[in-house]
DNA sequence: CGCTCATATATCGTATTACGACATAATTGG
DNA sequence: CCAATTATGTCGTAATACGATATATGAGCG
C-alpha cells in the first residue's frame, strides 16, 4: 500500500503486531493447504508421504528420470530416508524398482497401476482443492511483503 | 468442471503430466519454504512446531487470548497434543501457564522475553526469505489453476 | 441446589518416520 | 587395477502426534 514505514502498533524492535499476524496468516493457510492433502491421502490409504512420493515421480522432469536419489532431492529429505521410503512403497503395491542400465548403481521406480490410479484421484481432488484455497494463500502472501 | 479440454499430453484419464508437474513443483516451493523455516528454527534452538506456536500466540487475534486450545485450532493439531507442546515450551523458558480469570478451565499463554526475542529474530529471517521466494510460489500456485 | 453433561487441559503408552552411523555395490579417475 | 566417490540399503534411536483416559471447571435444568 504506503511506500514509507506508517504500520501502526510498531513495537520497539522495528516489527509490528500486524507482521506476526500476517506471517501467522500465512502459515495457517499453508496448514490448512496441508492438512487437506494429508487427509486426502490417508483416506485413499496413503501415508501423506508416499503420495507426495507417487506425485514426485508422476510429475517428474524428463532430464530426470525417477530414482531413489531424486525423491530425495525432490522431497528435501536424506537418501537413505528415500531409501526406506520407496522399501514401504515397494511393500504396499505401488512402485516397482529395477536397476537402472547404464548405472547399476541407482534404482529406477515406475508407478504401479493401482498407484497410478490413487494419485489420479487424491489429484483431481488436490486441483479443486487448490483452485478454492489459492485466493487464501496468495492473499495472505501479499499481506507479508508491500504490506509490511 | 472445465469448459474446453485443450491441454497437450492428456492422458486417458483426463490428467496431463504437465498437471502433475505443476503440482509438484507447487509442493516442492513448499517444502522448500518450510525447509528454510524449520531450519531457521533448529539453528536459533526451537523445534519448528515451537516456532509455529509462538508465531501462532505472538499473532493472535484480540478476540482470542492465547491458550492451549487456541493453539490446538491454530496449529491444526488435537488439543492433547497442544498441551504437551505447552509443556516443553514451558519446560524451555518460552512461556509461561496461568489459569484464566473468567473461566478458570482455560490456561492462558504468555510469551517470556527470551522467546519474543527468538521469535523476533526468526521473523526477521522469515520476512526477508518469503519475499525471495514469493515469486516462485505464486508462479507454482498460477500454474496450476488457470494454465491446467 | 444437585445432578448431568460438555468443555479445557493434562498424562501416558504407542506408532510412525526421519535421521545418524554404518554397510554394500557400482562407477570414476588416475 | 586401486582409491575415492556415489547410490542405495539396514538398523537403532529420537522426536512428536495421537488415542485412550483422567481431572477440573463451567453450564443447563428440573
Amino acid at each position: 500500500m504506503n511506500a514509507v514505514m506508517t504500520s501502526v502498533h510498531r513495537t520497539e524492535t522495528g516489527l509490528s503486531r500486524e507482521q506476526y499476524a500476517a506471517i501467522a496468516d500465512f502459515r495457517f493457510q499453508l496448514r490448512r493447504f496441508l492438512a487437506f492433502s494429508e487427509s486426502a491421502a490417508m483416506r485413499a490409504g496413503l501415508p501423506p508421504q508416499q503420495h507426495q512420493a507417487l506425485l514426485a515421480i508422476a510429475g517428474h522432469r524428463a532430464d530426470e528420470p525417477p530414482s531413489v536419489g531424486m525423491l530425495a532431492r525432490h522431497l528435501l529429505i536424506a537418501p537413505n530416508t528415500a531409501a526406506e521410503l520407496v522399501g514401504r512403497m515397494e511393500q504396499g503395491g505401488l512402485v516397482t524398482k529395477e536397476a537402472a542400465a547404464e548405472d547399476r548403481r541407482r534404482t529406477e521406480l515406475a508407478l504401479t497401476p493401482k498407484a497410478a490410479k490413487l494419485l489420479r484421484t487424491l489429484t483431481v481432488a488436490h486441483l479443486e482443492e487448490l483452485r478454492e484455497l489459492e485466493p487464501a494463500l496468495v492473499r495472505a502472501l501479499g499481506g507479508i511483503g508491500p504490506a509490511g
